[in-house]
DNA sequence: TGACAAATTTGGATCGATCCAATTAAGTCA
DNA sequence: TGACTTAATTGGATCGATCCAAATTTGTCA
């Protein structure tokens, strides 16, 4: 007993052919004839074999189905839908995912690439923890394997990326505030030493100036990009001596805490305070009152961030290529959009 | 040039030793000398080597350090801190996770596994898709190869599992509720041909029995098991006669979309109405008003689950074993615990 | 029927790391 | 120094599937 394990050459030797005639028949060969392709694979099903994936991989010229994906949060449901969207074009490529989360940690980064190079994965996607550099994929690239960066920038690594048009957005969700009657709106949430919010601040004072709006920087308040910190952060915000009436999120969750915050000293958003998000996760659109927000289809970035890697893979040489994920404005309720048309004032 | 792959043999010709020792480093045995392990090591790096795990694991001794972990819908935040939990116990062993997806389809489920063990996963941890059978994981175990089934049971299967006791959880928070002068409390939510609905629903009747209060069919609804199904669910509830004042919903997500479906009709949760939920997902505790709910901790399930199955790939032959994670009433202000004591009429 | 082409089948070498038995080097002691 | 133990190293076989060149069978036509 082979421990159980059944093996070409055991299929050759129930079926009476040869192992290379089993191989043929498992490649789909035409080379094989009709009948004893048949009584082949009915030996194969009536012995119950598994194809071993890792021994034909060890031929170098194979390459192993195995890609991966690597995101610095997955309890963030932006991420988990990012990963969702991955794992659907590469399950119906026929490849499987190993998923890692790296919870920020540059640390943990940086060994599960390592480990997932050990396992031969044919191509990377990853959301890069805070604090990664270039050299942190250094190896990968060396070694010809294609990598996708998503979401979050690396400056300076020679990898394809797909980034979502974070200037856009901003500067959108700004002029659409202004349009509403806002002259004091706020940009609440996240860390500021990220690139991210570095585009969409810049988005974020375009849009002011575009309206004719002074920037002052006091409307600026990061925070903990969860609902937690846009409670925190609106709460400072409402401090100021000249209140803002309205203000874009950095992120959804930020949003939702903005609204928690709002809520919390007797104020409705959407009525008392305008409020835009970014992302457009899932609940936004269930949430009440309803959020506007920009659009970046999470889920429609990973198929598109696999799709590339895919494409990279299939080619052999990857040639990087930065592409930017477009945005759009969703209207619903939490800006006020749908109110009738007033003046906005400090409430006192 | 092989393909600028260096493999043991290579470092055994740079350091003038056999791969015989080169191997026995790799594996930090203590029957190397200090100064050739030294030596080996510096080429080992000078070279830029990477360990060849497929190639280890091709004796039948070796085991492949990787599992796989299937769930049934990444999107829901419940099942992304789940795999997080996985993740964490997983890496922490040195193994990688397979990830991936099903979406509830039990075809989809069934293409995963297969490909898994294609790739020789050494256990697996499944939350499983709506209408899976033991039939399904049956060559699985087959083949010695350590399930744990999480959330949902399946019946009939010889694997371990770990669900959370829904029969308790949903009985106490139907017995708190009662507690605070509630007579017509409502189960809304969730899609009712499910283990985990039919486990909720009679907790909710216990709980209903234990205060003495009649079980009445038309108070429970169900619906899809999200903030939309939530929304739908309480609306159904409100057109009837003798309206509830309090819910236990299916989970947290029903929850949110019941506080949106009351706020949409003027109704303030936690005040015109009790609201409870199941699952304490991390936006519960900071939403507003914070949600009263069952606490299931996914994140600490997902750990327990990847603990059980690393006992049992350790063990070699896996003992299935049942276990029921506890859960506990974590009291918020939705429920309306905090208000001042009221008679709790339908309000007209 | 024999010569030749086309269709099938096959043994052996290969991928990269591990394991075993066997060999060599170093150390100990009478 | 020789006999012996202990420490350190090594060649070859092995895992399971693939690939290649070579062998075998079948088919075609003069």
């Amino acid at each position: 007993m082979n421990k159980g394990r059944v093996t070409v050459v055991d299929i050759a030797h129930a079926a009476g052919v040869s192992k290379s005639t089993v191989s043929l028949v498992l490649q789909g060969s035409p080379l094989v004839n009709e009948a004893t392709r048949a009584k082949v694979n009915a030996v194969i099903r009536d012995l119950g074999y598994v194809y071993n994936r890792a021994a034909a991989n060890l031929r170098q010229t194979a390459s192993s189905k195995i890609v991966g994906i690597v995101v610095n949060d997955l309890t963030n449901s932006f991420f988990a839908e990012l990963a969702v969207g991955v794992d659907m074009v590469v399950q119906s490529a026929g490849y499987v995912q190993f998923l890692a989360n790296t919870a920020e940690s540059v640390t943990r980064q940086g060994e599960v690439i390592a480990s997932m190079r050990e396992h031969g994965i044919s191509g990377l996607v990853i959301s890069p923890a805070r604090g990664t550099e270039a050299a942190d994929l250094k190896p990968l690239v060396a070694s010809g394997i294609p990598v996708v960066v998503v979401v979050r920038n690396i400056a300076g690594a020679k990898v394809s990326s797909l980034i979502s048009d974070n200037r856009a957005g901003a500067r959108a969700a700004v002029e659409h505030l202004a349009g509403l009657g806002h002259r004091r709106i706020a940009f609440l949430g996240g860390f500021p030493d990220t690139a991210v919010f570095d585009e969409r601040r810049v988005g974020y004072r375009e849009g002011l100036a575009a309206a004719g709006l002074e920037v002052a920087n006091d409307l600026i308040a990061g925070s903990a990009p969860s609902r937690a910190g846009g409670v925190d952060a609106v709460q400072r915000a409402l401090l100021l001596a000249d209140r803002p009436t309205a203000a874009l999120c950095f992120n959804d969750a930020v949003a939702f805490g903005v609204c928690d915050g709002l809520r919390s000293r007797r104020m409705e958003p959407g009525v008392d305070f305008g409020v835009v998000g970014f992302d457009d996760v899932i609940e936004a659109k269930t949430a009440v009152p309803a959020l506007t927000t920009i659009s970046v289809d999470p889920q429609g970035m990973g198929q598109r961030a696999a799709q590339l890697l895919m494409k990279q893979i299939n080619a052999g040489k990857p040639e990087p290529e930065a592409l930017t994920g477009a945005v759009r404005l969703v209207v619903r309720q939490s800006c006020g959009a749908g109110a009738k048309r007033q003046e906005w004032r400090s409430a006192v």
